[in-house]
DNA sequence: TTCTAATTTCAGAAAAGACTGAAATTACCG
DNA sequence: CGGTAATTTCAGTCTTTTCTGAAATTAGAA
């Protein structure tokens, strides 16, 4: 691997990541790659950069457009694919929290509700059930969230983390906003 | 494995789940077992329902508790061990967020920071270093954020997460509460 | 203390996953 | 159409992770 000192830090902690994150090295460090190129990289240069064989390049871009994380991005006058990482960072997210959920959330939903259609057969069943409902109502709180939040746009999203834990206090100006228009007393209904 | 119907779908989803959610399919499965369990159960329990080897449940065991998603709990006349989950879904939830923050992305943080510090010895390296610095500061505003959110008693969190992307009109209520208040034309300061 | 039950450790076996190079396929050019 | 460059596929190899059983350790009861 031989890539300026800044570069090679980033690309090798990546790979080292890439496990936690569900990804293997290679794909992580191809990645990691891209993403701080100042320019699209075809398969050869990623080859050279990292030393990986050129079939594993080729399987982890597969991979990384997948996850529509990567996206080959024509150079002219020259035949080979070039790939780049989109380069908003706000819209990476995105991506990743849209693919996240879907491979590691929505299945377990389905599931989910599956379960909770049939007849428990016995009485540790039925506890069991009981327990699968609490964890559906769970995700089906937080998914409902994100099909809200994630249309935002990245300017209103950024003003809605800056806000963080003050909502509440919004919650409360917006209860006294409501509550002086009708006149009073039905608060907290 | 025998166990009801309904616990045993369950427990081989977690399992089939569990690589994709970073832990291996055992533990994936001794954890779906003990959520969904009426009471503690010891180890020997888990080996018997799951048909796994006493070590490994041992194993699995340790990094559950080491996740804190598993706590022991003590049983009068037993001196074996039992162990529960934590029941309430919202508190699993914080300790799901706290810990995978902790393991996936608390040490990228620390390594950006490290290589924002350096002086970048090439122009592609400056560039890199550019793109970092975007990453970081993302990163930045969601641990920012998170580190508020997580504070929230789970009565506040719920109706926050109900509130969804209505927080936006909220600001603009705050918006036009302020200017009230101050006279006006000072908006989007 | 001694005895026994419960648990953990750990070296090696088994399984899963990642990686490679050679061969096959695809895409483009003349 | 060839011919060639680029890419993908895939069977086999290598690496990593997971799992096991036997041995060691720990903790409680007598």
């Amino acid at each position: 691997m031989h890539l300026p000192p800044l570069a090679q830090q980033f690309v090798l902690h990546f790979g080292e990541m890439g496990s936690r994150w569900g990804i293997n090295r290679t794909v992580g460090q191809i990645y990691a790659l891209l993403y701080i190129a100042p320019r699209p990289l075809c398969a050869d240069d990623i080859v050279e950069s990292l030393g990986l064989s050129r079939s594993n390049v080729s399987m982890g871009l597969r991979e990384l457009q997948g996850w529509n994380l990567v996206v080959p991005r024509h150079i002219a006058d020259d035949r080979r694919d070039h790939f780049t990482t989109p380069g908003d960072v706000w819209q990476i997210l995105r991506t990743l929290a849209e693919e996240r959920k879907k491979r590691e959330v929505d299945p377990t939903l389905s599931v989910l509700r599956e379960l909770l259609m049939q007849t428990p057969s016995t009485e540790d069943d039925r506890y069991a059930q009981a327990r699968m409902a609490e964890m559906h109502g769970l995700i089906e709180q937080l998914t409902t969230w994100y099909d809200d939040i994630r249309k935002l746009d990245s300017e209103r999203l950024v003003s809605l983390l800056a806000l963080g834990a003050k909502v509440t206090k919004l919650l409360d100006i917006k209860d006294k906003v409501v509550t002086l228009g009708r006149g009073r007393s039905d608060r907290k209904a």
